[in-house]
DNA sequence: TTGTAGGCGTTATCAG
DNA sequence: CTGATAACGCCTACAA
């Protein structure tokens, strides 16, 4: 194993010159780094990862402690892991994985050992139990979803509000009257999960502001189950021609079934998805979906965590905003405003 | 920061000894186990990770290299991603997440600098950039999937042919003649995707040898290029009554058009997935489907690292059996043997 | 602008 | 069965 002392032999200088080089800490003449960086190149020097961790007081790793629950969209986990990792590598850090079965005992033994420097937590309950764990070692942490009490804390999500609210406009903005929500399992409103309760929130309070009347109704998300859904809504209400989803899975079976029943999207109901663009394009009609930006959630995560390494004291709350682009499964409703 | 030296002090016995009951590497008597391991949850002491690396030459860390292409079905990557990390941490080990943005030289980064012991690499290709280095570093290594040449490494995968030939039998023993196989899109079969070439050339073979008629058609598995790939097919074979599908995006809509084209499954048409247990189950029908543990792949990978870095010499090649499990999708063909 | 040297917290060898 | 102590490779305050 090369070592930065064989380096410095090699280019003729000091140890610490060549520390200095390579952490940019202090001013070094341009021969002499040239020297050394022929030098490093030449042995194929990497700098050994457990010494600088011991003797710089940082492992320049963090952690992402992910949910195993797979009632979440997996692929917008991963996508936001894979953005975390990327942004990490940005700021010279890398990532531990660190899955939740190990619980709030995972994070200890991570930050208390030195491990990382820093913990990203996807998934964040209302009452989580890793939080007290973060505050007790005092270490640099960032939140993706919004807990109960975030004094003190630094939390990244979407805008769920916003993003039910847009739902809402967007069907009454088009003449429909009678929408439903098709949201998540039951299970998911019954742990009271923060995203699900904010949409149906923000869906609910713009869509009274805005006249409308509305069913919400769990699914599974299952072809069966959303068959199901389907048939209870129209049951209760047969006037509904607005759909609004929360819940990727019922997405390709609800258009299914609504061509299966005769009607037409968008031209006898429509549907307002809340998923990601790939999801929205790959369905037919391609969907109308309000989308949040997923990397963007992992690169913030990281860029909280970072400032709190840095000494920094950022926002407690970051809401990124939705956007609703219209594709082919929206349209006029029976009710045209003006 | 409770360091060894302090807890040896409250102990009342030497740092080494402290050491020792922590690593279990000798022989330590009772009084002064139960003395020390009560100094350390007193104190509440976490070794640390960094010293530890510089002193054992170890950083009980692997890296996981994940791809970043999303042609592959993503929820079986994160599903294979939790199973190393899980199986990881039984063998006292972390899991580090490498993005393959990175090329290459991600693995030389985190190999050389000892920041991991080993590596796991997902999405092998057949002439992948990631082997010569490292072959070239010597490190502990294991793929997920299998390259052309894979003299001297660590390889586990599903076994592709297998499958393949598990559908043809299958379709075969029920009737069916004239069988078409819904592929992936047509840069994963362009690349030579390991994984789709050898699921087609078990199909291809074991049909041949059963006398099916075969049709392989890539598809996007978006609605629209299925409903593409289904017309095509139908035109061209109109006795088509056997589907073989692998493609997860394709499925939800497969079903959907053959509904809609009036034909029934199983009764018209017999459809067998190459996916997993979950989508099999949350389609209607309920897919007949060729499933390979995907979190077997997982732990296996971990066990062939684990194997090399105690300088074992684990086999080359590990195949995994696909299990083909009978669901609602399939039924006699118009050929019922005997 | 560069060099010297002490220390980071563990491991493991060598004594006892 | 237990104790000293010398590495491990790098960082950084202090000197020059």
């Amino acid at each position: 194993m090369v070592t930065l002392a064989e380096v410095a032999r090699q280019a003729g200088v000091s140890p610490s010159t060549v520390s200095y080089v390579l952490s940019g800490k202090r001013a070094i003449s341009e021969p002499t780094r040239a020297r050394v960086e022929q030098a490093i190149s030449d042995l194929g020097y990497h700098p050994n990862a457990g010494a600088r961790a011991l003797a710089g007081k940082r492992s320049h790793i963090i952690a992402l402690v992910v949910p195993l629950r797979t009632d979440v969209y997996v692929p917008i986990m991963m996508e936001i892991a894979i953005a975390v990792t990327m942004a990490a590598r940005q700021y010279g850090y890398d990532v531990l994985l660190i899955t939740n079965d190990e619980g709030p005992e995972g994070v200890r033994r991570v930050a208390a050992s030195g491990l990382a420097d820093g913990v990203v937590l996807m998934d964040v309950e209302l009452e989580d139990e890793r939080i007290p764990v973060l505050r007790e070692l005092g270490s640099h942490a960032a939140m993706i979803g919004l807990p109960a009490d975030a004094h003190g804390l630094a939390c990244v999500d979407h805008d769920f509000t916003a993003a039910g609210a847009l739902c809402a406009d967007h069907l009454a903005d088009l003449g429909h009257r009678d929408v439903a929500f098709v949201g998540y399992a039951p299970q998911v409103y019954r742990r009271h999960a923060g995203y699900a309760e904010r949409t149906l929130t923000g869906f609910r309070e713009r869509a009274a502001a805005r006249g409308l009347r509305i069913l919400h109704r769990p699914c599974e998300g299952t072809y069966e189950s959303t068959a199901g859904t389907l048939a209870r809504i129209l049951e209760d209400r047969p006037a509904t021609t607005g759909f609004v989803v929360q819940n990727e899975g019922a997405l390709g079976p609800l258009l299914s079934l609504l061509r299966g029943s005769g009607r037409i999207v968008p031209e006898d109901a429509s549907v307002v998805a809340l998923c990601p663009e790939q999801l929205a394009e790959q369905n037919s009609p391609r969907l109308t979906a309000v989308t949040g930006p997923a990397q963007e959630l992992g690169r913030q995560a990281v860029e909280l965590v970072m400032s709190r390494i840095d000494g920094g004291a950022p926002p407690e709350i970051t809401l990124l905003t939705p956007v609703l682009t219209v594709r082919e499964s929206t349209g006029p409703g029976p009710f045209p405003v003006r």
